[in-house]
Parts: C-alpha cells; sequence; structure tokens
DNA sequence: CAAATTTATGAAAGCGTTTTCATCGAATTG
DNA sequence: CAATTCGATGAAAACGCTTTCATAAATTTG
C-alpha cells in the first residue's frame, strides 16, 4: 500500500528522458514506441510509484473509464450476487464499476442516476428498480444502459433476466410430483412495482403447471403480499381465514416463504408433514431455515458477468450478447410427499 | 432526469455576462458577488440546466468531494445498516461516498483502499475488515481514517463501535435470570483475524457474566466457529459430543445461532423448551427464525451516522467526536424460562 | 536510387475548472 | 480631504493528462 505522492507525467517524462507524449503512448498503449525507449518509461514509472492522475484523464480522455451500477440495496443477498459477478467481470478490463443504491425509492433512484451522470460513467447497469420504463428508455438515447433482473419491453437487447416462467413452472410441478393438488401461491401486488415482471411470470408459471397438471387453478389459493416477511406471515393467514385447504405454498420469494413458514409455527402447523414449502431466491439464510428451505436460485453471479460482458459490448458498440438464464430448483427439506 | 450536455462555465459566463472566475465563485460561494451577478449567473445556470464537470473541478481543486467506503461485504444485513447511515450523514454535505467491497479477502481490501487512493477519495471509512492494523495506521498518515465495527489500538481516536462486552454481559445475565447456569457460548477462532475484537469482547463478556453470577466458567461449554452459519452447526455437534449438559446457548453472531438451531432441530432437540439460544447482530432473518430469535441489536445506521460525521470532522481537521454505542437486547421467543 | 510511405517522436493545444494576482472604484479613517 | 483599506471583478495561470499536428528518420516501393 503505497500512497500517493504528486509524481507526474512530466517527472517520468522527465526522468526516461522523453516527452510526456510518449509516456501517455506506453500507458494507453495507444501508438507504437520504440522498445528502448518504452523500457525506459517502464522503469521510471516503476522505481517512482507513479500513478496517473485519474481526474486529469478523465479530463482529457472524455472517459471516465467507470460503470456505473444502479443497485437497489446493498443488504441483499441476490443483489449482492449479481454485484459480485460485475466486479469479476470487470476485474480483468481498465473499467471500475461505481456502486449507488437506490433503496427502491424512485426518488433516490434518479438521484442516484443524476449521480452517475454527474460522474461522467461510461455505461450503466441497474438492478432491478422502480423507476419508469419511459426515463430509462431515455436514458439509454444518451448512455449505454443494461438492465438486469428487469424485462424493458422497448429495450429488450438490453436486458439480462432469469426465465421466471420456466422456474415457477417447474418448481410446482415438483410440487405436483409429490403428490399435492392444493397448491397455494403467495405473489405480490402487481401495483406494488417492485419486481412486477419478475413476480407476474412467476405467477403465470405456476397456473401453467397446475392446468399442465390437469388441475384447475383455484382463486381462493391465490394471495398477494409485498415481497416482505411480514406479508408472508399476513398472507397465511389470510389463506387459513378462507377456510380452504392447501398442503401445500409456493412463494413468490424467500422472504414471503420465512413469513409464511413463521405464521404456520404460530398456528402450530408443522412444515413439512402438514404444509409444504418452496420459496424463490435461494437466500442465505434459506438454507438455514427449519426445515431448510426448498426454494428456487437464480444464477446471479453468472448474471453479473454477463453484464459486466454486455455493457462493454455496448460501450464498444457492439450488439450484446443477449442471455436468457435458468434458475435452479434447489431441493431441501420443507417439502413432503403429500397422502 | 436530464443528461449531460456539454454546457461548460463559460457558456454560463457568456450568458450572465460575468468571468469564469465570477461564475466560480457563485458556485462555491467562496467569495462575495454582488446580488446583480449573483442572480444572473444562477439564471443562467438554471436556463441552460449547467452541471461543473467534477473531473475538472477536482483537478483543479485537488479535492474529489468523495468518501471512500470499504466495506466487507455489500449483502450483509449489518453492514448494510451503516452504509445507510453513512449515506444519510452525508446527504446535506457536498460529500459523496465511494463504494468498494473487500469481500473479508485481505488481498482484496488492500487492491480497494488503492483504487480509493487512485480515486483521490478525501477520507476513508473502513467496515471492519482483515487487513492489517500496521498498514492501517501508516495509511492514516497519508489520509483522514475511520474504522468502524473495528478497534485499532494505535487510532483509538478514530474508531467507531459497539460496546461489546457491555453487551454480551447483559445477554447473558438475562439468560442467568431466567434460570439457566449452564450456558454454552459459540465463539469464533481468535487467529481467525475477522472481527477479532469484537468476538473477544463478547466472550469476555460472557464469562464476566458468569462469574458476576457466582457460575465458574466451564471451558467444555466453550467451542469455537468461524462466524458461518455452517459452523453453528459444527459447534453444536460438539458440544453435544462432550457430553456437558447445557440449557442455553450464547452465539457470538446470528449466523452460528442459525447453524446452531439447525443442528438441534435435526437432533430433535426443542428450542426453548429444551434448550435456549441468544444472537447476536439482529440480522434480518432472526426475526423470523423459528421461534424468532433473542439477539442483541448494534445501532447500525447510527453508527454509520456517527462515521460519516466524525470522517468529515477529520477532514476539517477537528477532532471527531468519539462515541461508545451501546447494543440492545431483543428479545423474542428463543429464550424460554429454565426448570 | 529517388519518391512515397511508414514509424517514432516532441511541441503544443486543449479538457473545464479553481485560484492567484492585479486593478479599480467605493468606503472608511484620521 | 488625502490616505488607506475593502469589495467586486476579470485575466490568466495552473491542475495533469490526452491527442492533434508537424517533422525527422527509417523503410518500402517502382
Amino acid at each position: 500500500m503505497t500512497l500517493k505522492e504528486n509524481v507526474t507525467i512530466s517527472d517520468i517524462a522527465r526522468k526516461a528522458n522523453v516527452s510526456n507524449s510518449t509516456v501517455s503512448r506506453v500507458l494507453r498503449g495507444t501508438a507504437s514506441v520504440s522498445p528502448k525507449k518504452y523500457q525506459a518509461v517502464m522503469d521510471a514509472i516503476a522505481e517512482l510509484d507513479y500513478r496517473p492522475n485519474i481526474f486529469a484523464q478523465s479530463l482529457a480522455s472524455g472517459q471516465s473509464m467507470t460503470i456505473g451500477v444502479l443497485t437497489q440495496n446493498f443488504g441483499s443477498p441476490f443483489y449482492d450476487g449479481i454485484l459480485l459477478g460485475i466486479l469479476e467481470g470487470l476485474e480483468e478490463t481498465r473499467y471500475r464499476p461505481l456502486f449507488v443504491d437506490g433503496r427502491w425509492e424512485t426518488r433516490t433512484e434518479i438521484r442516484a442516476l443524476n449521480m452517475l451522470v454527474d460522474r461522467q460513467v461510461d455505461g450503466v447497469i441497474i438492478l432491478g428498480g422502480q423507476i419508469s420504463e419511459d426515463e430509462l428508455h431515455e436514458f439509454a438515447q444518451q448512455k449505454p444502459l443494461i438492465a438486469v433482473a428487469r424485462k424493458l419491453k422497448t429495450l429488450p437487447e438490453q436486458c439480462i433476466f432469469v426465465n421466471n416462467y420456466a422456474a415457477a413452472h417447474s418448481a410446482v410441478t415438483y410440487l405436483v410430483e409429490r403428490g399435492h393438488r392444493e397448491i397455494a401461491h403467495i405473489t405480490a401486488d402487481m401495483n406494488y412495482s417492485a419486481a412486477v415482471d419478475d413476480v407476474y411470470y412467476r405467477r403465470k408459471g405456476y397456473q401453467q403447471a397446475l392446468i399442465d397438471a390437469g388441475i384447475e387453478p383455484d382463486p381462493r389459493l391465490l394471495v398477494e403480499g409485498n415481497l416482505q416477511q411480514q406479508s408472508g406471515v399476513l398472507a397465511v393467514e389470510m389463506l387459513l381465514g378462507r377456510g380452504r385447504v392447501f398442503s401445500a405454498i409456493f412463494c413468490a420469494n424467500d422472504q414471503m416463504a420465512f413469513g409464511a413458514r413463521l405464521a404456520l409455527y404460530r398456528r402450530g402447523i408443522r412444515v413439512p408433514e402438514e404444509v409444504s414449502i418452496v420459496g424463490f431466491d435461494d437466500e442465505t439464510s434459506a438454507a438455514y431455515m427449519i426445515p431448510p428451505l426448498t426454494t428456487v436460485r437464480q444464477p446471479a453471479v453468472e448474471m453479473g458477468q454477463a453484464a459486466a460482458n454486455a455493457i462493454l459490448d455496448l460501450i464498444a458498440e457492439k450488439p450484446p450478447e443477449k442471455k436468457l438464464f435458468d434458475a435452479e430448483l434447489i431441493i431441501r427439506e420443507s417439502v413432503a410427499r403429500n397422502r
């Protein structure tokens, strides 16, 4: 950890007996330089421990070499996985990520996005978020933009997400195969804008899986939460209140699954003996739920890497490689055979 | 969400019929400007939607107006709370945070710190971390540094942390008051450098609380994990293997408490009827453990705010206001009366 | 081997700010 | 009222790079 002295490019130039231009050229590899001078410059750099001034570089070149990343919540394990993937995807490049947090609030998101613009980022990756599609679309006219875990109708080429429909379908099919026929679903209010698409397709997948198994989806088995744990407990209360029996619950995310599980515990209903649960996300704590939660895992890290690659493509004006990721059902112990 | 045009300070100057210097002066408030010109400049800024170029500003002024924040893991709720506090603490200032992630790996941490130096941050807040005290001390010579959730012997004025000793003491005392006398403790290997101090003082608090209650601490009731969930299950296995009975477990963090609870579940030991558990951290999922976990909550947001204020003080060359925070015991349902 | 390219290089002009310095009129002092 | 200080302002010099432009040397071409 050597610390910044104020050694500048001119110091290097002087020491290596070349001009500033030449130093700049070896640094950026933008033009050829004779081997001798190249070496002289490298030696000088090493000797003086030269670190280019990033601000001067950016000012002169008009590029900041940074990618803005707008997440929604640093505390979320799923987003954290994506961030890690982005970090990895950018590691070997000259670009660095600049993380900002939208906190699932439109105003904060907009502020954060503006901040990224002020910081002159060369591209932006946005994870989820509430900000409207129109605004994002407009934004994307000005700067390269990639959306992860969010589907933008107007920018289909620039989205990276998981096949929620297929994932939900297979989760519910798994339940059916284990003998369950009365399967409840805790979904989310579609007006609650967060993660709408995801939740929408999970619901569709749930319904279609039932139909494919010859089961008529029963609206009394469908209940809406808001993706928070607490809404999971409320959802189960509501379900129980309706008097419609069920032997399994498929939750649109793990957090609501935790809430659901707690509600069942309070009522003295055993899991999985009396009611099975499957979640969605595979949060860190899912493996330590009592009993360990069977859930769907999204390949967060891979998605992050894909996002990093895609934004670099976009910056280089290549068409980004679009990918639809598959989620994986992680079978643990919260589902029992029915009957 | 208006986007950057390349309107510069000269455009404003021209429009307002003043010099660049004057524009700069009204922007920074560094010298007095006649009311008329002031207004003219403000009008021009509003009309052209001028946004100063951050790189030019930083280059010219030598200040980046950013605070580097080195966290260890974006995915951790506790750190996330601190980050939120920092965000809030910086909100009304001209400073902005730049977040980087050390991932609990010394090499990554050092790289991240270097990156912050390259980015010319005006100060650094570091959360936890493995990086050695010597290196941090050296670093602090060059740049303002505040450490949160970490105690640095050589920089006592620049640390913000919670009174782990008192918190652990009161948690264990609570257990004692509920009739428990054989209380196990899952601590962490001190050679495993992460969070050593915290864990050390929690252990001390545990031991002293027992002594104060007239109970001789029994080494057979002490077991070391590594702060991860899985080590909690191992720890309980080990405890059980030793054959020494116990009616309660105090865990040095929630994650190990989750692991411990799972191990108990697997053995068919009921919580809290047969064994009570108390954790430390109050992670989000603690409230949804089965049964909900009684644990110790650190005032993460407040600590983050304090860190933000402290770093600003340091930058302004005022002595930072040092604070020792108190943690709070959150009583839920994982502790039963003994006997 | 002269002409046409190519390669290697330095000088110098930006990039968009901040800040020092100088100036000039207005206000204060004795 | 002359002498001094103050307040408001603009010109211009940094800040540390990148990049264009010009040029000289080396290489290729016909």
